[in-house]
DNA sequence: GTGTATGCAAACAATTTGCACGGAC
DNA sequence: GTCCGTGCAAATTGTTTGCATACAC
């Protein structure tokens, strides 16, 4: 799917969603959807403030919160807690459920996924009874070659 | 392991570590350890407070992150950031690695050990030549009778 | 005696809330 | 015309910092 049908998808979607849970359909919440949408990877709020503040659009951060809640409502961002105040959103639109290895030193983010954590999550289910309804699986690493080039 | 020869021998271990790293050892920072290899279990800061407080012991909230960042650099409790205002620690002496089912409605934590993620994790560390340091893996869930249960 | 650790209160950063105005309906 | 959503600034929460005093060394 090319990237502008994703963006017009998306938009279908969030309006859709607007509209069956009555909320008003205002420039600013299309605006915050389309800038996420435009840059994919991952941000946090204050990244996304500052990206739109340097283009065209001007919104307060209230209301980045806000639209934001109601994107995570209708499943077209995800957040992750990296750490205390390491919160980071990505869209999700067409993009699978992955994990995360955190660079301690960057802070770099990379994404993997391996289907054993889906087992992991089964046993669970089964052994415990229960049903899990999310999950978040961080590695914190380094890199071997910095590592090394670190001895000099 | 008696519960008295633990709390012996982690003051031990504190003790050796504040000598080594030319820090004071002040009875705040001996009481506070105490306290937290009394409970076991989860906690966060303010539990710990308010605890204290409860008790004979009057310290202060600075002293108490003060005190856990050490405790954290001696290995002898452990810190998990369940969401963004949820950070909590454990005495991790005698307490092996492992990870938590969070239950998203009562805020129960859960502890539970699969060895299938060492496998993912040497996936990882082989695959992208890298070194895991440490990670979080969290379940959020909730408990199969209680979903039943609200169907009334 | 020196200088680090403490308690307290003020500072902080990320997020939230309250309020008056503006625009979606 | 209503009243929800906005921008702004003030409030809030968890944590950190500055400063004067206390006490470990």
């Amino acid at each position: 799917m090319k990237s502008t049908e994703i963006k017009q998808e998306v938009r279908i979607i969030f309006k859709r969603y607007l509209e069956e849970h009555k909320h008003r359909k205002t420039p600013e919440r299309f605006a915050i959807l389309d800038e996420i949408y435009n840059s994919k990877g991952h941000f946090d709020v204050e990244a996304l403030y500052v990206q739109m503040k340097n283009k065209k659009y001007r919104v307060s951060r209230a209301t980045l919160y806000n639209t934001i809640d109601l994107l995570l409502a209708c499943n077209l961002i995800r957040k992750h807690q990296f750490g205390k105040n390491m919160a980071q959103f990505e869209p999700s639109y067409t993009n699978s459920q992955h994990d995360h290895i955190i660079f301690t030193d960057s802070g770099e983010v990379q994404e993997f996924c391996d289907p054993r954590l889906q087992l992991i999550k089964k046993s669970l289910e089964d052994a415990l009874g229960i049903k899990i309804l999310h999950h978040s699986l961080n590695f914190y690493a380094v890199k071997i070659d910095e590592i090394e080039s670190e001895k000099d």
